[in-house]
DNA sequence: TTGATTTTGCATCGGCCGATGTAATATCCT
DNA sequence: AGGATATTACATCGGCCGATGCAAAATCAA
């Protein structure tokens, strides 16, 4: 019915979200894609929209791929997933790892000074998801003051990827993934 | 010898670092602050030269007045000046209080992806000097794996503030305030 | 008062970026 | 083959920002 694109749209989504994960919103421009991707700047711009609507499908893209990692790890829900999870995030990784540009979700949260509600919502939303995933591990385990104690993980986990994007380096995280784990343990002998 | 300024440097260096603060170095322009302060842009270039030097000023007195804090909290050096500081970060202050907006160091690592090596200097010996003032509260109260238990505490400090400034509420971190504070009491304890 | 010196106000340059207009191009359906 | 339709390539617009040039203005020393 028309003429066919030359480019697959997932993929260039997928290296658009890896863009604004290691430069983030502001230095990642259309024109950079354009190059990355060989695509041209108007195809993208038809595809995509304005660039905010773009960054709004990146970030979805981002909560998919990380809510399958949880799948995973949480498998089954329980404290040992969460030790392996902060065991995980420390691991090394090889230098050009998209992951040790930290997490697309927290550094949005500080680019962006006044992101429209577009953004926001996501961000939270995603904070949110996140947390609740790690109550229902603690539950699962019969840990007291689960709601608490997630909003406290939450805090050490986006502050251990603070350390890794200062660093550029997951093993940054390692020495907090330490004390984390053994605080767990305690909360599970205690 | 010469014509006198008709503005305080350090007015203006403080006004622009509430505002480096507040909406980030990107956000944050020579006509913004031309427009806050009342002084002529062609002033504030010739007082502080590039934007560049003029952020690494405020980062610098950032800086200084933390450490100003941290000489009341941790006086003496120990657990209990811990607990303050975990306490304070979360109190409540009123709506418009820049502190609200986080931590300039922390906001700055995100933002910046690849920052000059002036500025990377400032935010890693910034963090650094923190974390060595808690590893110093920890060392006096005699708590064993000091290092990596000042690391933990870095991340946890650094996490709350990811929260404080998603939330521009400093009592949104709060929860893991507390759990915090259990935590470094159950370190005395055991 | 006069001259040296710094600040100030105004205008402007150059660059980057998001976004769009337009015409040529490539496909599919009939 | 031929028309309808979407994509592509190229050029360009408008805006914002950092930075600078320049002349008028304001002070102090002599």
């Amino acid at each position: 019915m028309a003429r066919p694109r030359k480019f697959d749209e997932g993929e260039v989504l997928g290296c658009a979200m890896t863009a604004f994960w290691r430069a983030g919103f502001e230095a990642t421009t259309y024109r950079g894609l354009e190059s990355e991707t060989g695509v041209g700047l108007r195809s993208l711009h038809n595809a995509f929209g304005e660039k905010e609507a773009l960054f709004a499908r990146a970030l979805d893209l981002y909560r998919d791929s990380a809510e399958a990692v949880l799948d995973q790890v949480f498998d089954p829900p329980g404290t040992d997933g969460l030790i392996a999870l902060f065991q995980g995030m420390a691991a090394p990784l090889p230098a050009d790892d998209v992951r040790n540009s930290g997490c697309l979700m927290v550094n949005t949260v500080f680019e962006r000074a006044d992101p429209p509600a577009e953004i926001a919502e996501r961000v939270a939303g995603y904070r949110a998801m996140f947390r609740d995933r790690m109550k229902a591990c603690l539950d699962a385990d019969g840990i007291p003051e689960a709601d608490a104690r997630a909003e406290f993980l939450m805090g050490l986990l986006w502050g251990m990827l603070s350390q890794i994007r200062l660093a550029r380096d997951t093993t940054a995280a390692a020495p907090m993934a330490a004390i984390a784990v053994q605080t767990i343990q305690g909360w599970r002998a205690g």
